[in-house]
DNA sequence: GTGAAAGCGCTAACAA
DNA sequence: TTGTTAGCGCTTTCAC
């Protein structure tokens, strides 16, 4: 672990070039304004000492950073459970380094982070926030809000806009759309599922049933109200028994589909709120001596590799393009950075309060 | 997307707690050396003000940045396939944040960002970085240790300490211990593979195979080695057609499986070099009509969730404590850069050259 | 123990 | 087009 030693600063470049320090800061950001000739001959000296900025300073007068904080809220905890995370980071992270951000995460570990978080977004050390945080009750990114970086949310906050003073936090339950001004990225999960059980119902299937998600996730809500629906429109479809609530596990999913078979045995379909929930409900429906998809139609959602492939039987699932939801996120933040820094056309270009991806259903064995 | 106001200086806050600059620099860090009546007032002019340090102007004098970089090398896919990512990060995140670090994520896209990279780390941005890299021929562990930031390796780096004129380089590819002076922390792959096929041992098998990981990983090798560590003391336990090359994949998992079968029909046991691999393993196992575990013992390696523990049957594997390691890697890093800083027991306290972490065996149905 | 003052390396007016 | 200059906000000697 050596120490670094200490680099040659603008100053010295300029020296070297026979030239001012601005004429070398012109260079090195662009470079207009400098006739050839002169360029030239800084570029060559920064290339002879290895030169390279220092950011401090430069941040210290510019009052930028290029570099965005993405903030996962540990509850989110499907994130450990599954690579959305990874494939989500990793959209942002390309779209980020196209643009010469760099990528700040923020991690964090239940309401003691929330100060921390809050705190580094207020400090400035960052130009904008990408936040994950799907539950209804996250204080959180109202919290967020009122530090007043500029955000995009990963998935559609569960908050409604109403202030808030920065206290223990009076984020409300409603659950329905964020405030005005505030700017996601989500995929179309009430779409999504309306095309899973619509699939399932041009399948000749009658009794459709769903396992939930967690309900205090906006993306389990989304998926319950598309799942609704399809169904209000079959007949017999607004049975409430229909309607099992899980939490997203495999282990919840068991559950949920024991108690499904309990009280309608005659079930001949299922659409989980995702893979995992999907998998457990396999698992119950084979012990229970019924076939997929003969007996019962299994679908689940998230296309979650290898789960969803190397299920028994290959789930069909509703896939979401994750990667391109982080980069999406990336580029609406970066967009408005920039709209808000040359303060002309600002609000000729106004951020879309929500911007929905769609989804594809995925055929594999199960249904 | 609101715009950051402009934030409170130290000046600020002296002049409302009367006192000067200096002052409420030392109370902001630490405070040693301020009588408290004037600490006190100092610290109720930054809660009024609501003061947060500009840590571009610190890191400016003080040539800190309190920030580490993560570096995950993309061709890491493994990294997409399952949540070791996630967990690793989020081991060093907690223990960053536990010392007031910040975690700049760089994720790398092939060879192209390697200059990026290093530039970066070159830049002076971070004050130290860790490195997850487990490729023989990866040259970024190389450049990075040139770069000459104090650098912690997640897995041991597959890569000779030859230096390396910084061209487009001259990594070898021995593949056996890193140069001197080289931190990492990895998990004990190759005692963990000893304790697996030591199992399968003295559960009476005795055709015990071994389909690889991909070998140009260190983490395959070393699992290999361990592997035969055993295998050499079993008696016909050489038998070169039990060990089958493949890939960390189901799919790869399941090409090896079928050739070992083709070569060794009689084989009664298999340790399989990851979980994934294991999964492909148990789907020929069952489509060529074996029973496992009663014909052919099945052991995974990573006891990945919820992959093993839905398999069919529940796989036993080797667990590693992924988040321990990046927690462990984080603390490398700060005590080494803590060391280099107070200039003192510097060489008292050397970090040592490699940290390996212990498997447990975690005994499920297939084995 | 406390304050005054000198920069850290850079950018951005403003002059030339 | 190029150079000069004045800070950005902070820490850190060095006097007091």
């Amino acid at each position: 672990m050596t120490e670094a030693v200490s680099r040659p600063t603008l100053e010295a470049v300029a020296a070297r070039a026979g030239v001012s320090r601005a004429t070398v800061s012109r260079v090195v950001n662009g470079g207009d304004g400098v006739r050839e000739p002169l360029a030239e001959r800084v570029r060559q000296a920064v290339a002879e000492l290895g030169y390279v900025p220092n950011q401090a300073a430069r941040s210290l007068v510019t009052r930028r950073h290029d570099a965005v904080a993405v903030v996962i809220a540990e509850p989110e905890t499907r994130v450990f459970a599954d690579p959305f995370f990874a494939l989500q980071l990793r959209g942002i992270s390309k779209e980020l380094t196209a643009h010469d951000n760099q990528l700040v995460l923020l991690l964090t570990e239940g309401r003691d982070d929330h100060a921390r978080v809050a705190r580094y977004l207020a400090g400035g050390h960052v130009d904008g926030a990408l936040v994950f945080s799907l539950h209804l009750d996250d204080p959180l990114p109202g919290l967020i809000h009122q530090v007043g970086v500029p955000t995009v949310f990963g998935g559609r906050p569960g908050w409604s806009d109403d202030g808030g003073a920065g206290g223990p936090t009076r984020a409300t339950r409603t659950g329905r759309g964020p405030g005005p001004g505030v700017v996601y990225v989500d995929c179309d999960n009430r779409g999504g599922a309306r095309v899973a059980v619509r699939h399932l119902v041009d399948l000749g299937r009658r009794r459709v049933a769903h396992l939930t998600g967690a309900l205090d996730q906006t993306s389990a809500v989304d998926r319950l109200d598309g799942y609704r629906d399809v169904m209000g429109e079959v007949p017999g479809g607004n049975d409430p028994r229909l309607v099992v609530e899980s939490d997203f596990t495999p282990s919840g999913g068991e559950r949920a589909m024991r108690e499904l078979l309990d009280r309608c045995p005659d079930v001949d379909a299922v659409f989980a709120a995702n893979d995992l929930t999907a998998l457990g409900a396999l698992r119950v429906l084979r012990a229970s001596g019924r076939r997929v998809p003969e007996d019962v139609a299994v679908i689940g959602f998230d296309d979650m590799l290898p789960v969803a492939e190397e299920a028994d039987p290959p789930l069909t699932t509703v896939r979401q393009d994750i990667e391109e939801m982080g980069r999406l996120m990336a580029r609406l933040l970066l967009r408005g950075l920039a709209d808000g820094r040359d303060r002309t056309g600002a609000s000729a270009n106004p951020p879309p309060a929500g911007v929905i991806l769609p989804t594809t259903l995925i055929r594999r064995t199960s249904a």
